[in-house]
DNA sequence: ACAAAAGTGTTAAGTGTACACCCATGT
DNA sequence: ACATGGGTGTACACTTAACACTTTTGT
């Protein structure tokens, strides 16, 4: 039975961060700014902020990443993963936070320093800086959640553009699972799946050239 | 980021649902609440109030459910799985829901109302009467991640007293999937899994008496 | 012709699923 | 002896994982 108003509680304060990969020179990036104030003054961290009165979580979300980021494009995933409410995790004050998991397609590279920060970086993700507050136990958890995705829905086609060859559809894969698959078994499954249907073009680069291929029309996979 | 302060924004209001599973019966049910108060004053309804300012959302979800059905027990298992926001979810105001799972063993079945309720009763959980609120989709992701967690972790053991038969515990995994499993099938993977240890003794009923088990001294399996 | 990357099949092991009869006890 | 529920094994389909060479292009 949801809330008794008025509320005989102290209010606690409602934020959300933003977990935003994309794939960048080979590698899975997430998006982090450089923070502007204390506390964790220049410390890294996921975009984040408080959630207005009226506004949906997924708004905030995507509210926090452009202001804070300059990031414009809407992404091509954007979940909500988990909620962040330990007492002590934010020396200002309670407050619980909706963790996003987002997905940004290969190309959103421009960022640019927004609002209150110092700047805004594609970083490491499996590798990253130190970061503020508990916003390492947040990407840890949106990397797991990432991780487990793949299989589940086909995630890795967000990373890409319109049109893909398959080893660079592996590459998102490795990237993600951050350990290297066979190609063999890796073409035959995704094949196999029947979610893609080859272009017909073909992209010319070092060795031979490869097949290109785009998604073809049919729904996603569940939901959790 | 998180939350620049002073917040330049209305507050918005946190709350725990929580949908509590047992079997009675040889039936998965949940705990409900018949609301005593507008709006949907008599319809059923999750347990679940404000989380106070100092207080973990999981020990929230732990007042909410004794001081709303008298369910002193701890539960075998708690865990948060969604949060729910959407911002016509509640027509008193903008209220943000932590919802969280937990799972009570058998026998703690005696339920008192409490609070502004005028009831709490254990009902059907894969056939529950009309839900106020979003408290139906509220439940029925409740028991999707039920039933994943069967899997994964071995959370059909924590709906039993300490030492059970196998086709008790096939009776848990049948009623929170909703079908029949073959039994000869149930009772290799179960035993392969070699989390359970005869414990010696037999239970003596209508037909052939059968074994008792006991979970073996092993961790838990590892979380989404 | 060489370098570079794309593309291609087979085999073995393991896992999931379907299926029917005998066993131990109480009445 | 019969009714009731407990307990057992096998065969087939499918999935997963390991593994190396040939093809196509540009230089």
């Amino acid at each position: 039975m949801t809330p008794t108003f008025p509320a005989d509680v102290t209010q606690v304060g409602l934020a959300v961060d933003v977990a935003a990969f994309a794939m960048h020179a080979g590698e899975l990036r997430v998006l982090l700014v450089q923070r502007g104030e204390l506390p964790h003054a220049r410390d890294w961290a996921l975009p984040g902020g408080l959630v207005r009165g009226g506004e949906e979580l997924h708004e905030a979300a995507l509210r926090v990443l452009h202001t804070e980021t300059g990031v414009e494009l809407e992404p091509r995933h954007l979940e909500q993963f988990h909620t962040f409410g330990e007492v002590g995790r934010d020396p200002r004050g309670r407050i619980v936070s909706v963790a996003h998991l987002a997905v940004l397609p290969h190309g959103t590279v421009e960022v640019s320093s927004g609002g209150h920060t110092l700047g805004a970086e594609w970083l490491s993700a499996h590798r990253p800086p130190p970061l503020a507050f508990d916003h390492r136990s947040i990407l840890d958890r949106a990397l797991t959640r990432l991780q487990l995705r793949l299989e589940y829905a086909n995630l890795a086609l967000e990373f890409l553009p319109d049109t893909f060859t398959l080893p660079e559809l592996q590459g998102v894969h490795e990237a993600i699972l951050d350990r290297p698959l066979d190609k063999r078994n890796f073409r035959k499954r995704l094949l196999a799946q029947g979610i893609l249907t080859p272009s017909g073009e073909r992209r010319v680069g070092v060795g031979r050239p490869a097949q290109l291929y785009r998604r073809a029309k049919s729904a996603r996979a569940a939901a959790l």
